[in-house]
DNA sequence: GTGAAAGCGCTAACAC
DNA sequence: GTGTTAGCGCTTTCAC
């Protein structure tokens, strides 16, 4: 921390008491008009600012928001975060970032740490193990210490708080109908995130899409891949055993991109001979040759969303209407299909 | 901010003071063993923490890292971060983020918010509007507050702090030669980033690489972009008005990968008709059609350093001794040289 | 072995 | 119109 002048400083150059200078500062009406003047041009002089670390030790707030996030490297959980940074800087809020690296012991730990009286409350969404997990624990310890809790994306049915998630059956349902009313024959969906939530929704939209087009004939048709080193020899057994596949709507980009490769290099036409859908809206699908079809998950409004809500709840405490906040999604129509 | 147990409630529990329950907690010899026992047992039931703010108040010193980051949305500065937070954890420190979004006002604002004690530091990179008005001000004072300020990546000369960067020269030399040693004739340079000193450097570095091939012939062949919405006319000029080109170094991936799909487009043969290559070792790099080589700059050890550096330096206040670390680059060779 | 008191920087209720 | 005091939660010096 920094030698920052103090009120106690100001105070004894113009021989004046600690509680005149913080009144008069304020503007105060029951200070002196010349003594206002002379003691907000000391405070300019000097570039007074109040302690932050003394108003929040004082007014038991700190206008800091922890924010946990599983993957800093995700462009998702970027845009998110710029979201949440703008919102929050708007209202005159600071953001403490931590990472989980999608791995619970650390997003365990992030939470302790900032429970310490360091933040206001929490944004987050799920460290990947802890969701596959299904642990809770350490988030009803920290709601019931009296922290609000948003969460998004990666959210819990166990926990009751704040969230904003997108609707992950639409959009999956959304983006396989378009394959379909393409007059796709033989669409396959390749998950990386089976263990997730909203992994499953997909899942769930893609299979509800295909069951309510009555002249689509094949069965459903799901790879799930766990590893990151395996996409690509997932990926092309699937082409290996479905020669005449024709669609392909992913759940992530890193697998639809591989896909257009091994599509590219097989010689399929794309889209005319194969279409390729994608999910989030990254830089990645705009260069990606052909370009990507992607699922734009609105991401920045999701960080908009969360620090929205989890401010206005620090201003109404004590109250248990939890909302979830439903972002809606949209198909961005790239070359690949 | 939560309503944690305090000191002052186990002491009332335990009917003992404040301070020897301070004491007990951190098993002060002058206290009796079974006091000592007596007041664990209660501060774990009630799961205490001392309260951070208070903490920080008293040691004026937060345990907190300012981060000021010009656009999170980019590949290189998010790995950036995950180095900081990876080493200032390890460290016991927090990390505040904040966004600059290349503006100069908002590094500003970021800057003056977080000098109020809010922070015992900063690690930056320098905003782009910042680094090409060659403001500096606002750094120069906040160092003159006290605050220590390690740099990284886009630093400037003018300013007096600790520095982590890449040899950006170099990069650009060792990235030039490697396309002359391939043979290649005719190799221009793409740089988006004319107006910051790293870019400079990197022009330069093409520029000597070239000259020290004695057997090179061509003139120097250099594109300038400076819009976001300019790239594909620009490289699509360049390949217009030089169509026997056989090698690009870019200075960023989205016009490297930009110029390979429009030579995929016209038909040239990658690598065999002409070779691309690309800064920051990125995940487009890896996806790309084909996948482009890269400089890697090691963006986890920058991070790391840069807050290792920081941890040290306010551990040792009042030393002049600023110190610059460079980071190695290394060529990552892909399938597009 | 335990407790009282001061002080980190600030605000606000209450004197004067 | 200005000053005194108490207190936010903690640590540490000094008394008892």
């Amino acid at each position: 921390m920094s030698s920052n002048v103090t009120l106690k400083q100001l105070a004894d150059e113009l021989n004046l008491s600690v509680s005149t200078i913080s009144k008069a500062l304020k503007n105060s009406y029951e200070i002196n008009e010349k003594t206002i003047a002379r003691v907000q041009a000391l405070a300019k002089k000097y570039n007074y600012r109040p302690n932050r670390m003394a108003l929040s030790l004082k007014n038991s707030e700190t206008k800091t928001i922890g924010v946990i996030i599983p993957n800093i490297l995700n462009y998702f959980f970027s845009k998110v975060l710029l979201g949440i940074e703008e919102e929050a800087n708007s209202k005159g809020y600071q953001i403490i970032i931590c990472l989980s690296n999608n791995q619970f012991q650390k997003e365990a730990e992030s939470l302790r740490l900032l429970s310490d009286g360091s933040v206001d409350g929490f944004i987050l969404s799920m460290a990947r193990e802890t969701q596959a997990k299904e642990y809770n624990d350490h988030f009803k310890k920290i709601i019931g210490q009296g922290y609000p809790i948003v969460m998004f994306d990666r959210v819990s049915d166990k926990i009751e708080c704040d969230k904003v998630i997108v609707n992950d059956f639409d959009a999956a349902y959304n983006a396989t109908s378009f394959l379909l009313a393409q007059g796709r024959k033989k669409i396959a969906l390749i998950s990386t995130i089976n263990d997730l939530n909203i992994g499953k929704f997909r899942i769930n939209g893609y299979k509800k899409a295909l069951k309510d087009k009555y002249s689509y004939n094949n069965d459903e048709l799901i790879i799930s891949i766990h590893n990151k080193t395996a996409y690509h020899t997932a990926i092309t057994s699937l082409f290996d055993d479905h020669v005449d596949i024709d669609g392909i709507f992913a759940t992530d980009n890193v697998s639809a991109i591989t896909a257009l490769k091994i599509a590219n290099s097989r010689g399929y036409k794309v889209p005319e001979d194969i279409a390729v859908i994608g999910f989030s809206n990254d830089k990645i699908s705009r260069l990606s040759f052909p370009s990507l079809t992607t699922v734009s998950q609105s991401a920045l409004d999701i960080g908009k969303n969360a620090a929205k809500m989890l401010i206005e709840r620090l201003n109404k405490r004590n109250s248990n209407d939890f909302k979830t906040t439903i972002i809606e999604t949209n198909l961005v129509v790239r070359e690949s299909t």
